[in-house]
DNA sequence: GTCTATATGTAGATAGAC
DNA sequence: GTCTATCTACATATAGAC
């Protein structure tokens, strides 16, 4: 073991805290102000900390942006995997079993924690701005490669095009069951609505027909 | 006629131009950008003015946001009634047509100019945006609560609330369309996809599964 | 690692000449 | 209405004591 691996290894227990209370702030921030939006003395204040600090750790406004979208996509990715290797352990996989696999971990998991609520709102930032699209193409498409091929290899006939295009709107629908409840609650008048069923049911029926 | 109305009705033809240009630049430097993002110098150099004059004819950053989307609210939502209008004139309308009176206006007019492809990008920030949720009221809401009665009315056993979930589902995927264009493209790796009947095709079946 | 103080740039907004 | 110059506030970022 190297000194700068042990040092690595071993930091004080308060500084992890500090650091994990700061990007616990940081999600929060970003996923309601957007990026442009927060600024370091908010985060800061969320994390009960100083600013300094807040540099200190996050390297700057954008890196704490980055750090805050890579530290959780690695687990909501290989979520998604494991459902869609479990499901297709039972044999071929149905358009709606496949769809449940990639929506369920997301909306579960921020339905269950208030910070990973935080997580799923950012990740419909960077989703819906073209600025993070390096972001988008490391954290989350190679995952959305996997499930698109998974329903190409239902409708073989298919353009891949298209498959990519209702895919997306799908993609858009499951973010905005997450992003845009208040605006359902709204047009809805009363009683509440808009489930991971829902969601699903509509997003195969559109495919299904989509792609047939 | 009064001198304060000849006064209001009769500026300098270089100053509606001036206006119109700030309004214009506005809307693409927002529509890149969001509110946070953008700046009024940026705006000012879109426009190829100063940065005084934004202010002057913006009243202010936020008032020039609220007056890029008022300018061409009215219009958007009169297209979509009118082409709602022209559907009932021929009898009940199918679930396609009346998305199809929904979406097409947006989509069309997204299409065929530039400036009014930036205030669809607007519109998507507009909706996605808690923060907004009193212009989304104003400008948006009635509309979208005439298409949620019309489909009601072909849904009646349907629970409001329901009705409101997946139509907000398929705002979210037309505004996808717009925005994601990029994302459908890097998915896709090959050919074009991504149209509107494509999507109205998506949305009514998605639709009729979920209200039957 | 933590915290204070500060450097440096740039934001929104305004005043006043023309 | 237009344009220059400027005010004030706050942004990110860093330096240095502890």
């Amino acid at each position: 073991m190297t000194p700068e691996t042990t040092r690595k290894r071993a930091p004080s227990r308060r500084s992890l805290a500090t650091r994990a209370r700061i990007l616990d702030a940081a999600e929060r921030v970003f996923a309601d102000k957007g990026f442009a939006g927060a600024t370091m003395r908010d985060i800061a204040a969320a994390a009960g900390t100083q600013v300094g600090l807040v540099h200190h750790h996050g390297h700057g406004k954008e890196d704490l942006f980055r750090q805050t979208i890579a530290r959780r996509a690695e687990e909501l990715a290989r979520r998604r995997l494991d459902a869609l290797a479990v499901c297709k352990a039972q044999g071929t996989p149905t358009l709606p079993a496949i769809l449940d696999c990639f929506f369920g971990p997301y909306l579960n998991l921020a339905q269950g924690d208030a910070q990973w609520l935080a997580y799923a709102r950012l990740v419909a930032h960077v989703s819906a701005d073209p600025a993070w699209r390096d972001i988008s193409e490391a954290h989350f498409d190679p995952t959305a490669q996997v499930f698109i091929a998974e329903i190409a290899a239902l409708y073989p006939a298919a353009p891949r095009a298209r498959i990519a295009a209702v895919f997306v709107y799908s993609v858009s629908a499951m973010l905005a069951l997450v992003t845009s409840r208040w605006r359902i609650d709204a047009l809805a008048q009363d009683g509440a609505a808009g489930t991971l069923d829902d969601l699903v049911a509509f997003c195969a029926a559109g495919l299904g027909a989509s792609l047939t």
